[in-house]
DNA sequence: TACTTTGTTCAAAAAAACTTGAACAAAATG
DNA sequence: CATTTTGTTCAAGTTTTTTTGAACAAAGTA
């Protein structure tokens, strides 16, 4: 029997393992396999890689690289590559674990922190229609606690980020190439 | 027509509204909508509620709240209250968010983290194997940014959680009756 | 302009996660 | 001990999410 008909590169241990690891941290913060496919593919990489060679390593569809690599943008987990003389997008992962945070926070969970206020404020006015006063005391009590919740949140990010700064300082290949915050 | 069959007391306009924000802010962190209607319900009572009121008022079944009790429980973000002279257990909601973010850090990331250990360990044994020494050397310096990944997340927990030291300021119930830290 | 390359969109299929309720277990009651 | 109360388990049903691939769009080539 000939060897597998697809034209792909067969992905070698240490890149598929690798790349598990991924998988997994996706599905930790919600994101589905493919992306973490497609990062970490990216991550294990020496050179930027094309939307055909995602395709073709990852044997996954033409439609999980379109969306993945869509998700991965926004987020700022990966990055556009110029490559002289091609007409394909060439994409590299971002490195800096700060970055990644901090894109994975602004698009996840800002949004949400946003939306609480203004539904924290509807609360507060539907608390006020209640008839019995202990029961609304105790309404805004809790109010008052889910409040100071939002609150510490917000305060918390720039601390995550503070404490995040420095960047990468392992990757060789990385510094030698980008730069990393 | 006569008013609803179920027993059950309908939820408030506020009681719908804040448990609405748990349905999402647990969704956000990956848990089931029931998990997120259990807590909140818990959190907008005044007094322990049981599994009967739980499934009664939510309308849900059974199995959803013994699951996600269960679920809360092993997340200490409900606790056990006794009741003199009841056969029933009564839950209460943890109103500490400093408890409540290590509950879930505990639960939910640190095993990820451990396992993530040693899954490195047998990636830097897979790219000994790695033939071309160019590509070793690419791949150990990847390893090495995963391995500083780790060892930043690990170091940002106890931050974390100093930062979100000092506990519950706001709700006056729960200072009068609980311990928050 | 016709053709090719490259990538996106989206409806349908597949897979995964969640919920339900009936059967079961454990413990208190009479 | 038989019965009732209280809660757990888990297979089957339901819903949601993810993946696929064919049709489409955009932009470069000849």
């Amino acid at each position: 029997m000939p060897p597998s008909q697809t034209a792909s590169t067969d992905l070698s241990a240490w890149e598929t393992s690798m790349i598990d690891v991924f998988v997994r941290a996706a599905s930790l913060i919600g994101l589905p396999r493919s992306i973490g496919e497609i990062y970490g593919l990216l991550f294990c990489a020496s050179k930027a890689l094309t939307f055909d060679e995602l395709m073709e390593r990852l044997q996954i569809s033409k439609g999980s690289v379109s969306q993945g690599l869509k998700v991965l943008r926004q987020l700022g987990a990966v990055k556009l590559h110029y490559v002289p003389g091609s007409r394909r997008d060439h994409y590299k992962p971002e490195l800096s674990m700060k970055r990644l945070v901090h894109g994975f926070i602004k698009d996840q969970f800002e949004p949400h922190l946003l939306s609480g206020s203004q539904r924290l404020d509807k609360i507060d006015a539907l608390i006020q229609e209640e008839g019995d006063e202990a029961s609304r005391a105790h309404a805004l009590n809790r109010l008052g606690t889910l409040r100071s919740w939002q609150k510490r949140t917000r305060k918390l990010m720039p601390i995550l980020m503070a404490v995040l700064g420095g960047g990468n300082l392992f990757d060789k290949a990385a510094t030698e190439e980008d730069t990393i915050i």
